[in-house]
DNA sequence: TGAATCTATAAGTGGTTGCTTATATAATGA
DNA sequence: TCATTATATAAGCAACCACTTATAGATTCA
């Protein structure tokens, strides 16, 4: 991994807002229409959030349905080290349970 | 260390220019003029990379004579993570060993 | 088929970043 | 004292960032 490479995957976790997105990753795979109900943004700016951190290798997509569900990249060289910052940070206010019970939890097929 | 800290300290390491500034620093104490030597850089981006790691906190100066010795902060919660990094990277072209070759290491009292 | 839903992308915008040149401050030493 | 050296800071600038609104593509289902 060279200095240039390091920068791009730093940069690409040194957001708040995707680090929040990252860190309920780790727990679960989750679809754009579940973070806007999680992440108090619009779906275009979570949109382009993704795509910020899939050109770093740090997700991947699945397309199912109409849905595109979202999920860590586990053989990412550094993900072991993503794990240890995300355990460093606070459970988001909002969580994942929180969308279950409000019947909001996306179940494609 | 909430969202925002995390942020301010992945933005101070994610910059090529500042991860080689932090990987000389993790091998010695330098001031600008070495760095100036080393980095291809001029004084004045050099003093503000510096600032901007001494506002997150990952490194610290020390005034000697009209030198500004600079040093990791080894204290840092996420020196740990700091020196696991950089690991990663391969070693700087110029090194510290060609400076003391060409007679530039500054030495201090 | 056509409305509703989920997502991606485009264009525009204000703020930030990393650099430059110019200059100020401070310490050293002839 | 005065030139030299080391450093910090200021102002300016192009590039980038994270967001917004608007819109288009794709899938589902009545």
């Amino acid at each position: 991994m060279d200095y240039i490479q390091m920068e791009a995957y730093l940069k690409a976790v040194g957001d708040h807002n995707r680090m929040l997105i990252l860190n309920y990753l780790s727990k679960d795979s989750l679809c754009i229409c579940e973070f806007t109900e999680l992440l108090d943004m619009t779906q275009p700016a979570i949109s382009q959030h993704m795509r910020k951190l899939k050109q770093a290798g740090l997700v991947g997509e699945e397309k199912r349905g109409r849905w595109t569900i979202w999920s860590l990249n586990i053989k990412h060289p550094l993900y072991p080290v993503l794990i240890h910052l995300l355990s460093l940070l606070p459970e988001p206010e909002r969580t994942i349970k929180d969308l279950i019970e409000e019947g909001k939890k996306v179940v494609c097929d």
